[in-house]
RNA sequence: AGUCUCGUAGCUCAGGUGGUUAGAGCGCUACACUGAUAAUGUAGAGGUCCGCAGUUCAAGUCUGCGCGGGACUACCA
């Protein structure tokens, strides 16, 4: 039985699942973490995936770069444990459940009870777990599937409770007001995510007013009128009731415009941004007189009074501009500064309602300005918003809300409320609120100008509603309170690429704001505090044990039923538990549920149960020496886990991270279901392999890159490097076996008896171990990817394979054979362990085979590098022997000379000695490789010269120009001067500058009367001259040629011995006499023998020579 | 709108600290090789290094301003 196991066709796939078949029976997986137990850990924590969706093609990106370094690390002497983990609340399940049954948010709790709506999202978000652990093991993830964490479990919840507990006592959870997008029509906040639906931000024209806001106390702008307003636009005038302050830019130049009032027509004075002021103002009413302007005259006269900066307003005091209601809860109607004010659109000054924009309830909060909120949840007017003409209290503020038979209803109203506004009601149609509330602030004199306005705006994706932003109760993690820490701690984290870390991670902290945690929803972890109806007292629970405790007390206070028992932490279970103040009074759970990104974020301390159970195993797995997701993850887990870790210990989560990028389409586009460009990695696996899918990914680009994900491309890889390399180790096989080598580790030919060639690529191989070492240790996956794909196929396959060819197919087993087979094997199998991380199947096929054991490649330790055994000087001299056998045979190629017909010698004009030294080394190899005789140096004649810029840059500077010039002048005489003394002077611009030899680039370009090619400082002649002996070797190397073609078509094995009959041709005879031996050594003939040409049956061409000839075997 | 990022051959990508003929692979064309052959070699075609301005003796590389793609965040008068 052969020793090296050899198969006639490459069957990616087929191999692989084999490969999987192996590591289930011999628990390859489980052995790989139990052989280093006691060695120390790596780290790693998986982001739980949500099972509720199908898996695509960017997780097996994003698992390839998670299972690389695992594995890497492994073979490095580490224990890497890898729990998996499942993500199960949220709104995409609860969004999926309500499609499968047919309902909406509404119908919970008529249509189908809470108890059972919660039950079919905790059935449906593991629905495709099936599906995910068939692409975990078929793509080679290796991760621990027998025992997640799932975050909807009892023992999960209970921990993330005992961490708010801990944030809570520490004082960091807090319950406080936020604008927040909220759909009055579904009567619902709704999160970023539902904002982010496709659809929601539609085209819409709003009615748009600039009003005018009269200041109380213009005296500090020392102007002559006391008449002043400061212009506002709104796209929202149902705003303008609610508004209690004006911003302005600090830096922002403003004009103080002197006019007549446009409806009015009082003389009277309006601020507003310089640089808006031609959007109202033109040129040509520059140019009219004051005293000439006539009441209602189209074009109003005006003049720029004075200009101030933005800062010079603030504190101005200005008129409510309609008083409905008064502020109660700070300062208000006063110009205040904000940083977002611009002078893009509008008048440069921006109404603020802090009830209705964040911006708003920002900047209002930090100058103590109060807030007015005149619209009620369901989007009407508060009954105080009634003037009886325009306004008539508890109606709805956005239009798009009223049914069409509400707005007839309305209309009729309006008609005769609005009869002494407007002159003829008849051809009225219904007017929205923005719309009167612009007649309104018109008729009152408070308007300046109206116009439709072109804008974007949010809408409920479910109800199609325009929404609204609105104040909110929820509860928060007061995230700011650490804010410098977590900015400070974040510089121990390794972030790949660096700039995910310091520029979109770090801003984000830069501009950190408070952690909303609150969530109106059924399918989640309950918030755990409980409060008092009057909110007086409130209670956090960190622990089932706290919370029976508490339960007993109520229950013997007879707030709730004997033996109730808490089965599932779920809602609406825990809305049944009632507590006990320390008053006696009844206390309620607060009705949220908490965002499930902490659910994810607690996974480090959740995972284990801890603080409840596993403190060693928690304490050893914290924190996480290596995490990676995509970089949309950033501001997602990458941040609730370094927060909640903040928060909790100072400390960070994880050492390192990479945060990938996203995968596209070959052509650059988002992959979507609805293009119809999703790849499935399930049909891309079966067909290609993991293996290749897995190293085009991480060979093509660098992971943080965005991959343009092209099948082509995985085909390629699959091709060219595991193509060649299987190309290159069943070549070894199949030699091995006809030689009976074995590999044994402890007779090895020692490597310094070994031929430069050999040691050559030994060395090559102890440098790419090197190199992925380097590569890997700092989490750069690519170039290690990169560097064992050059290795294979350009040294190994293309170079020491190739030109060792007859070592390994003549004689019989000798020193030399066995030095081949010896180095051949250890690149191969030291190339199995390097890729192993990267390709885990076809690796193990490899090592297998070549160990002929049970072992796998990922029990074994990784290589280490021989120091010793790295000779860059051999490396280099390689090199010389590259280039100059391209050059060879390019030469060859131009002059049309088959590589077949020897040639008598190269001559390589003189370069410096230390270059001649290292390619006389090589010399036996070109001279094999290109089918020349001998390589010789000579003298040039011809020789060119050029500066060296670099080099002479730093010594002249400004006159390099001048200088270059006068170089490249200098003739053959001067050159010659300067290579034999080492230097020379110029006279450049009536200055004497010494050049010396290392200023310079000598080459040899020409060498007369010989073919030449250069490349760099090489160059090479070619005698291409040919004598007789010369061309008779040449056919005798055509026939062996031919003849060896002869042998293949036959089908003959190849190390059957034949006898050659050949006819008696003039053109061949006497290279056949003369090459007798030679011919029949190379074709493992017995003897050649001239026949007549009939009795052949075969006929090969040897140089336009049709010669018969016919072979069997001996 | 802001932040980050990318832009080099038809495609995918390399191009330390600025240095003068800008590279590789794939693809294409032609030729060769043929005891690894679904492999390999050689040659050819193919570039406004996104644009403009600046710094410099010298810019694909550094700076500024734009343009285009992408991601994230916000959504604004």
């Amino acid at each position: 039985m052969s020793k090296y196991r050899e198969i006639k066709k490459l069957d990616f796939p087929a191999f692989e699942s084999e490969v999987l078949a192996f590591w289930k029976t011999n628990r390859i997986f489980e052995k790989s973490i139990e052989n280093r137990a006691g060695s120390p850990s790596f780290v790693f924590y998986e982001g739980p995936p949500s099972a509720n969706g199908l898996p695509g093609i960017h997780h097996v990106m994003s698992r390839t770069v998670k299972d690389i370094f695992c594995r890497y690390n492994t073979l490095k002497g580490y224990q890497v444990n890898r729990k998996a983990g499942w993500d199960t609340h949220g709104l995409p399940v609860e969004l999926q459940v309500e499609k499968t049954l047919g309902i909406t948010k509404e119908d919970i709790g008529t249509k189908i009870s809470v108890a059972e709506y919660n039950e079919a999202c905790r059935k449906d978000v593991m629905k495709f777990t099936d599906i995910w652990n068939n692409l975990t093991e078929q793509m080679g993830y290796w991760v621990n599937l027998n025992d997640p964490y799932i975050t909807y479990e009892n023992n999960y919840i209970e921990s993330l409770w005992s961490i708010l507990k801990k944030l809570y006592d520490k004082g960091y959870l807090y319950k406080g007001y936020t604008i927040q997008p909220y759909s009055p029509a579904a009567g619902t906040g709704l999160s970023s995510h539902e904002l982010n639906q496709p659809g929601t931000y539609k085209d819409v024209k709003d009615q748009t007013a600039v009003a005018m806001f009269q200041l109380k106390e213009a005296g500090s702008l020392a102007i002559d009128t006391d008449l002043v307003y400061a212009l506002a636009w709104t796209t929202t005038p149902w705003t303008l009731p609610s508004n209690t302050a004006l911003a302005v830019g600090e830096k922002i130049n403003y004009v103080v415009v002197k006019t007549y009032h446009p409806f009015t027509f009082q003389l009277c004075a309006v601020i507003l941004a310089k640089d808006l002021l031609s959007k109202y103002f033109k040129q040509e009413q520059a140019e009219l007189a004051f005293e000439a302007y006539n009441a209602g005259d189209k074009l109003i006269p005006f003049e720029v009074l004075k200009e101030v900066k933005g800062a010079d307003l603030k504190g101005l005091v200005y008129e409510q501009l309609l008083p409905f209601a008064q502020v109660d809860n700070g300062k208000a109607f006063e110009i205040i500064t904000g940083d977002f004010v611009t002078t893009e659109d509008g008048t440069g000054i921006v109404h603020i309602a802090p009830s209705f924009g964040a911006d708003d309830f920002k900047v209002a909060k930090q100058h103590g300005i109060g807030s007015l909120t005149l619209v009620d949840k369901r989007g009407k007017f508060l009954p105080e918003v009634n003037d009886g003409t325009f306004l008539y209290g508890e109606e709805f503020v956005k239009e798009a809300y009223l049914t069409e038979a509400e707005k007839e209803a309305e209309l009729f109203i309006q008609k005769e409320k609005l009869s002494g506004i407007i002159k003829d009601t008849s051809k009225l149609t219904y007017l929205s609120v923005d719309e009167r509330i612009i007649l309104k602030l018109q008729t009152e004199g408070k308007l300046f100008k109206k116009e439709k306005y072109d804008h974007t705006y949010p809408h409920c994706w479910r109800t199609d509603k325009p929404i609204l932003y609105y104040p909110l109760e929820s509860w928060f993690i007061k995230t700011t309170a650490v804010k410098d820490r977590l900015v400070a701690l974040n510089q121990q984290i390794n972030w790949k690429p660096a700039h995910t870390g310091t520029g979109r991670f770090g801003n984000w902290l830069e501009n950190l704001v408070d952690w909303n945690l609150s969530r109106s929803r059924y399918w989640g972890t309950p918030l755990p505090i409980w409060r008092t109806e009057n909110q007086d007292e409130t209670k956090c629970i960190g622990s089932l044990e706290q919370l029976n405790a508490e339960i007993t007390v109520s229950i013997e206070k007879g707030y709730m039923p004997k033996g109730f028992e808490l089965k599932d932490f779920h809602k609406p279970y825990v809305d049944e538990i009632i507590l006990v103040s320390s008053t006696g009074e009844k206390m309620f759970r607060e009705a949220d549920l908490i965002d499930v990104w902490f659910d994810s974020g607690a996974m480090p301390y959740a995972q284990w149960h801890w603080p409840f159970e596993n403190e060693e195993t928690f304490k050893n797995n914290f924190p996480a020496d290596f995490i990676a997701e995509g970089v949309d993850q950033t501001r997602g887990w990458f941040f609730t886990l370094h927060a909640l870790s903040v928060l909790l210990f100072d400390g960070i989560a994880y050492k390192n991270v990479i945060a990938n990028g996203l995968v596209l389409d070959k052509n650059g586009n988002k992959m979507s279901k609805r293009l119809g460009n999703v790849v499935d990695p399930f049909t891309t696996i079966s067909k290609y392999g993991a293996d290749a899918t897995r190293w085009y990914m991480l060979s093509n680009s660098d992971p943080w890159d965005n991959l343009k994900f092209d099948i082509e491309g995985v085909a390629e890889s699959q091709r060219k490097f595991f193509g060649t390399l299987y190309n290159t180790y069943s070549f070894f096989a199949i030699y091995a076996n006809i030689d009976g080598f074995e590999f044994n580790p402890d007779k090895l030919t020692s490597v310094a008896s070994r031929t430069e060639l050999d040691r050559w690529i030994y060395s090559k191989l102890q440098s790419l171990v090197k190199k992925v070492t380097t590569h890997m240790d700092a989490y750069d996956p690519t170039p290690a990817c990169r560097a064992i794909e050059e290795f294979v196929s350009d040294h190994l396959s293309n170079w020491h394979v190739r030109l060792s060819r007859r070592r390994f197919w003549k004689g019989e087993m000798n020193q030399d054979k066995q030095a081949a087979y010896e180095t051949l094997y250890e690149c191969l199998l030291v190339t199995s362990q390097l890729m192993s991380a990267f390709a885990p199947f076809f690796s193990d096929w490899l090592y297998k085979n070549l160990n002929g054991s049970a072992q796998s490649v990922h029990l074994t330790d990784f290589p280490k590098v021989n120091e010793s055994a790295i000779d860059l000087v051999l490396e280099e001299q390689m090199e010389y022997a590259q280039i100059i056998s391209s050059l060879v045979l390019s030469i060859r190629k131009k002059e049309n000379i088959k590589v077949r017909q020897p040639l008598k010698q190269i001559l390589i004009p003189l370069v410096d000695a230390s270059i001649q030294q290292k390619i006389d080394h090589v010399k036996d190899l070109i001279l094999a490789e290109v089918n020349v005789k001998q390589l010789n140096f000579v003298d040039a004649i011809d020789k060119s010269i050029k500066p060296n810029f670099k080099v002479l840059g730093k010594k002249v500077g400004a006159k390099m120009k001048a200088v270059a010039a006068a170089i490249l002048l200098l003739n053959q005489q001067e050159i010659i001067q300067l290579e034999t003394e080492g230097g020379l002077s110029l006279s450049v611009e009536n200055e004497n500058i010494n050049i010396e030899l290392a200023d310079v680039e000598i080459v040899s370009k020409e060498i007369t009367g010989y073919k030449v090619a250069s490349q760099g400082k090489i160059s090479v002649a070619l005698d291409i001259e040919l004598d007789e002996a010369l061309k008779q070797e040449g056919i005798a190397r055509e026939i062996i040629s031919k003849l060896q073609g002869l042998r293949k078509e036959q089908q003959f094995e190849v190390m059957d011995r034949i006898q050659i009959k050949i006819e008696d041709h003039d053109y061949i005879k006497s290279a056949i006499n003369q090459f007798k031996m030679y011919i029949c050594t190379e074709l493992l003939a017995n003897d050649i023998v001239f026949e007549s040409a009939e009795s052949l049956n075969h006929t090969i061409e040897v140089d336009e020579n049709t010669v018969r000839i016919s072979i069997h075997k001996a």
